[in-house]
DNA sequence: TGCCAGGCCTGTC
DNA sequence: GACAGGCATGGC
């Protein structure tokens, strides 16, 4: 990798893990290599990310937004003091320490969790990558952008079944052409109330409370959003009800807008990534 | 070979 | 409101 063996630019970087927040599921276009370097495009960028040291963060990229991209500019003390006095989150949270929720651009975002209904992260991160080669913008001769949700609504159904979206193809082409047409303006739902915001993602077909609390709080600033999958829904019954034997939907819905605080979109991922880890067995 | 995956939707009770 | 079944496909 030439390009960065040329002056990567230093960051100096606090309560930060490089490597737990860009593969703990969140964004799927994150590879790292045998070096150590993670590769991802962030836009119209290829970027190049390394964390030599604790402390430490280069970047072989003309990107001034890596700092906000990767949540650098957030207090990450001051996060872990306004969760409650819990020990599972306390040690998930020391267990990932440095992990951050990222800041991604919206319709990516969005298009990528329509994609991830009922797949696997090796399966997504396939999908998200056919999608780019196909109708994204070239930016080398290996790396595309993601494409915009115009390029997405001019596709034919058969196109997206092709990239390996199954069911979701059809779910993905309509959500893409509301988009498109101005039915929904993704930008400006971080304006808006929770509520109302999460009330206009479900309008979008193959949108639940899931996917749309992934897209408020990966790309929208909705810190306290609590996405609830089949891993952190074992966790929250495992954790939490573990003599209860009806806990619905309703019952953990409930639970974690009340418990984890304003930052419970940032619990979740410590969570959600124990919960992963744990799973895998020890790492 | 069979289970299950960062779900959503619909029908039924 | 709660729950079951269907939807496509592939990793493990």
């Amino acid at each position: 990798m030439a390009l960065v063996a040329e002056m990567p630019n230093r960051i100096n970087v606090s309560d930060f893990n490089l490597a737990c927040t860009l593969e703990c599921g969140q964004a799927f276009r994150w590879s790292r290599s045998a070096d150590g370097w993670f590769e991802g495009v962030v836009g119209k960028e290829i970027w190049h990310l390394r964390q030599p040291s604790p402390g430490v963060v280069a970047a072989a990229v003309p990107a001034a937004g890596i700092t906000r991209y990767l949540s650098l500019d957030v207090s990450l003390a001051d996060i872990l003091a306004s969760f409650p006095d819990d020990p599972h989150l306390l040690q998930a949270a020391k267990d990932h320490a440095g992990l951050r929720v990222i800041r991604q651009e919206p319709w990516e975002c969005l298009a990528s969790f329509i994609a991830s209904s009922s797949k696997q992260i090796v399966q997504i991160r396939q999908i998200v990558r056919l999608l780019s080669e196909r109708f994204g913008e070239p930016i080398d001769d290996t790396h595309h952008t993601f494409p915009t949700a115009s390029a997405i609504a001019r596709a034919s159904h058969q196109q997206l079944w092709d990239c390996k979206l199954g069911f979701r193809a059809k779910n993905l082409l309509a959500a893409a052409q509301m988009i498109d047409s101005g039915k929904l303006d993704l930008n400006g739902l971080q304006s808006m109330e929770y509520d109302r915001a999460l009330e206009e993602l479900i309008k979008l077909p193959g949108v639940g409370e899931k996917i749309a609390n992934c897209t408020l709080l990966f790309s929208c600033g909705f810190n306290h959003a609590f996405p609830i999958d089949v891993w952190i829904e074992r966790s929250l019954r495992r954790i939490y009800f573990p003599r209860k034997k009806r806990v619905t939907a309703r019952d953990l819905r409930a639970f974690t807008r009340t418990h984890f605080g304003p930052y419970a979109g940032w619990a979740q991922q410590y969570l959600f990534f124990s919960e992963r880890t744990w799973k895998d067995g020890p790492s």
